[in-house]
DNA sequence: GTCTATAGCCGGATAGAC
DNA sequence: GTCTATCCGGCTATAGAC
């Protein structure tokens, strides 16, 4: 396998700072630091700061697919899929506890700044609204699903503010506990039925 | 009445700039020529702009008090009181749409850059949730009362966030409903029992 | 208490050598 | 493709006149 082009590293690089510390926050110094160049040859791979963020977004969203593409083939129901959305909250909590959600913190940002690329930003949300309600749409609730599926966007992103605010991970776990029995009771799921 | 101080404008306007278009965005410029006065006047009044941030979140926190003690007079019991908390997403909606809640925000806005005011402006949903908390203890729930308040708070914030990406008010109203029915399941609310 | 002027720093962006 | 050197602008903060 071929090392990852200095582009990549950007990249790889401005996505991690973005999230750690913002995307205003972020400077040419600290990215190229990090990556091991000097300012003056980002010019070279990004005509502007702005390129990176449109990079990073795009990245950010081809790795969200691809991790929606792989819960489809990791779970073996539409209700085991809907619960790897939910575990994210736990596989990153150390994370999330620090810095929040990636999508829902750089949106925010975005919009404050009133920047083009906000609306890309969102268009991640968009993602997973979609692909939650496609699930939903398989387990019956057909006039429902893009509503359950932006309830549980909206309760996950809200787990994730408050655990960041409150740095409280058990009330994460408790959380869960409530999403999980809130949507066994939507999809009209029982644990006596199989 | 004597009109407002220098100071307290500058607040004001900190407040509503910090809000609008973030703490680091905002420059002393901006905040000079919303109150009308020039850039050098103000270390007359703060020795830096942390200074400012500090005031603006005891500014906040104040007002925060005080609209939580007129909740308390206004709603005739505590379940009124718990819908005053819950209206708030509905009477600045078009704020929200537009920038989130000012709280979680900042919150996040302050949790990446490591500032030290962080834990102050967290400290603002520690006023909520122990306000929200005594209410359910009113209310009879003494063991859950603190969880219920988490859940609440989350809930709202999660409906912000998402508001505040897809510029969806009708997604507001939905839950709305959601949360007020279920608050009434929680405290055992009967619409016939009154 | 308010102003103007300016210091000093750091940000993004550019030019051109290697 | 990577570097060093530099420009330009905006920012916080300070000094000192009025």
């Amino acid at each position: 396998m071929a090392s990852k082009s200095t582009r990549d590293r950007i990249v790889e690089e401005a996505d991690a700072l973005f999230y750690r510390v913002g995307f205003e926050a972020t400077s040419f110094h600290a990215i190229a630091s990090g990556v091991g160049i000097s300012r003056g040859n980002f010019y070279h791979h990004f005509k502007s700061k702005d390129a990176i963020l449109d990079a990073v977004i795009a990245c950010r969203a081809e790795a969200t697919r691809e991790m929606l593409a792989r819960w489809e083939t990791e779970g073996r129901g539409a209700r085991e899929q809907l619960l790897c959305f939910i575990h994210i909250l736990v596989a990153n909590r150390a994370d999330i506890m620090g810095h929040g959600c990636p999508v829902g913190t750089l949106t925010n940002e975005l919009a404050k700044a009133d920047h083009p690329a906000r609306e890309s930003a969102a268009d991640i949300f968009a993602l997973f609204r979609e692909w939650l309600a496609q699930r939903f749409e398989v387990l019956g609730a057909k006039d429902r699903a893009d509503e359950y599926a932006l309830h549980l966007l909206a309760w996950s992103q809200g787990v994730a503010t408050l655990a960041a605010a409150f740095r409280d991970e058990f009330f994460i776990d408790r959380e869960i506990a409530a999403i999980t029995a809130w949507l066994d009771k939507a999809i009209g799921f029982s644990p006596y039925s199989h």
